[in-house]
DNA sequence: AATCAATGATAGTTTTGCTATTATTTTTGC
DNA sequence: GCAAAAATAATAGCAAAACTATCATTGATT
């Protein structure tokens, strides 16, 4: 077991109705629905579907998520925990330069690095995707006060606590930590589906470069 | 009739079964679903609701619309395609700083001229809140390729022109705008529901001026 | 061995998304 | 002004999705 699946994400436990970490159907039905969710899509993903994949029944996948939109919810948060998990193990070393470039490094190539699995791509390639599909709701006011979205919340002020410790003078800190986060994403999104529209080939690290730059030109002019 | 209400977005013919801007009940479903996609979300909004809504029936707004995705996606392509009329129209004006300025203010602060009525602030706040929906989909492909998402990409590129005017030196210049534009989007949508990862209260201006920050201090670097 | 929790199997409900049909109204060409 | 054509209303119906409910079965616990 890696270092980093040892990290147990608090939030989790509530979006589920039951822990799936802890039984097999559990595992499965996580495993088959990032597959799922990658190859289909939020629009066209079923519980019939997952059920079949993991060789279940709707009414047990029902057990375990109360809707699909708990389910994405759950995967995302998820994301977010892993995310920062690292940033805490990895970005903690160095002067305050050196852990905001790490940081920076972790939050935009998340999957550079070998530990990296064919699940992990799938499931920032749902991020990128889908995501905003459940952020983007009527629910999200019950949604963040529940601590659904904490995680990412919590991923967002540990960067900006990085980025008060180089530049203590900076004002809108996180307006520009969810800018470069969101924006690293989008920018991923529109590489493959809109390239008209941005300056990224997937071989070059375009994104991270320009997003390097562009955090630390605004940083030293304050 | 305003000057700006002449213009024709050509794109939304091919997305619209029938012109709606052509018929009374065309207009009607528009009007309606502008205040119910605002009101309910893309999610609890329903052809049904809206016929309801414009006294019609469902099969008759099935004329004009083959789903409720393209109606949501006709209502996008207005707002982008009014934004870049009106950038057309008003930072054509002065030298390129200047221009630049303005077209900033436009795409960040559309709202604030007296001229917007609130219908326009209402597809704003679907903009803001729905329009990922139509664009984060297994089909974008197909959409981009009929032209349903043409007139993002030409005010991505009309503002990267601008970029250009400015500062020739510019590299990245498509990443710059969408990141700029889609952020300032995002920044209005935390304001509202996740507070702690932005910086901005709605009535100062601070997403223009971050943004402007942004954009400038990248520049002055090249 | 008895119990209890998890799962399987099955069925059923409601809503949504969409199609089809026919009648009625409105518009348009002449 | 009238006939033809188009648009809309009224209604019905279907398939799938999103659940909910029930009960039998398995499998683990003590």
């Amino acid at each position: 077991m890696n270092l980093i699946d040892r990290f147990q994400i608090p939030v989790l436990e509530q979006i589920a109705l039951r822990n799936p970490q802890a039984t097999s159907l559990g595992k499965r039905l996580i495993e088959n629905s990032i597959i799922l969710f990658d190859e289909l899509g939020f629009e066209q993903f079923t519980f019939k579907k997952l059920a079949q994949a993991a060789a279940t029944t709707e009414a047990s996948v029902y057990r375990y998520f109360s809707s699909k939109q708990k389910l994405l919810l759950y995967l995302v948060n998820w994301y977010w925990g892993r995310l920062e998990c690292r940033l805490l193990l990895e970005a903690q070393a160095g002067d305050p330069k050196e852990r905001l470039v790490t940081a920076l490094a972790i939050i935009i190539n998340p999957n550079s690095a070998d530990l990296s699995t064919a699940n992990e791509r799938r499931l920032q390639r749902i991020v990128i995707h889908e995501a905003p599909k459940v952020l983007l709701t009527k629910a999200v006011d019950n949604d963040h006060q529940t601590g659904y979205h904490q995680t990412y919340a919590d991923v967002v002020n540990f960067l900006a606590k990085l980025i008060l410790d180089y530049q203590p003078n900076c004002n809108y800190t996180q307006m520009l930590v969810t800018t470069i986060l969101e924006g690293s994403l989008q920018q991923r999104f529109f590489a493959q589906h809109l390239p008209e529209v941005t300056n990224c080939s997937e071989q070059e690290d375009a994104v991270y470069v320009f997003y390097k730059q562009l955090l630390f030109k605004y940083l030293h002019h304050e």
